[in-house]
DNA sequence: TTCACACCCTGAAGTTACTATAGAGTCAAG
DNA sequence: CTTGACTCTATAGTAACTTCAGGGTGTGAA
């Protein structure tokens, strides 16, 4: 099975496929004569959790991470409860700042409901007299 | 006032500050005999405005949209309305991906209660099995 | 006066997870 | 034998910064 192939059936781009083997998440396939990768079914099985990792927003440590636990399987999978408890509570903090985000953009929404004068306009002096905020630091996910 | 001051006074790293210039957000200030870069209550203004909005996740391009508009006023601010309007949308939309995705991961988690061997973690078979799905394309912001 | 130390400067590279581009080789059909 | 689809490598670009290297400046204390 070429690249096109292996990327059509795990749903993601040629270059993709590459650059997962360049990240070391998928392991180098063998090579025909003229140098095009070829891949097996262990290699449709890898991407397809790789790309259903990042389905869910895993990070490429995260999913590396799960790979290792596949891979040197260390007796019981509380490391893999953990890590996807972990990631579904870095999931609940964002929904939560984007909820309270989304009110805030309401509340300054109202202040300019007409089409009123730029320099009149509630929004943007909105923008100007909010609170500034210590902004706390991004998680490393989940944009 | 020193770029240090300013960071401080809008809650961001001196770097930050030094990167806005760059990219056009924030004007190129004075400077001071020995090079310092020497700002004025307008540049605090300014500089607040962007840090807000990016409290607001909004990107620079939409910043740099919302500066024109404040810096050339056009009349009236249905522009500026409209801006707020189509990232409320935006937010909108990632909360319900970010929701959909909750609910996967916990019917995932949902499948390894116990800690049993890693071969038969549930978790890491059902990340092999998914259904693999057509990745929708992302909006430019909000991770 | 000289030392330490905090602050400032520039320019370049690193971050994440890819995507895009350039330039070249391979393969099957017509 | 040529056309078009596919593959290869290597490099650069994306967003919004952060970090680093290598230097200059300002001030209080020894």
């Amino acid at each position: 099975m070429k690249i096109g192939e292996l990327a059509q059936v795990a749903q993601c781009s040629v270059e993709t496929v590459r650059y997962y083997e360049k990240e070391g998440l998928l392991p180098a396939p063998a090579r025909t004569a003229t140098n095009y990768r070829s891949y097996g079914s262990e290699h449709v099985d890898r991407l397809r959790f790789i790309r259903n990792c990042r389905a869910l927003d895993m990070t490429h440590g995260e999913i590396h991470a799960l790979l290792d636990l596949i891979d040197r399987p260390a007796g019981n999978c509380g490391a893999v409860n953990q890590l996807v408890d972990e990631h579904i509570a870095h999931v609940d903090v964002r929904i939560a700042e984007l909820s309270q985000l989304k009110q805030q953009l309401r509340e300054l929404r109202q202040r300019c409901q007409s089409e009123q004068a730029v320099d009149a306009c509630g929004i943007l002096q909105g923008l100007t007299s909010m609170a500034t905020e210590p902004r706390h630091e991004r998680h490393t996910h989940l944009g």
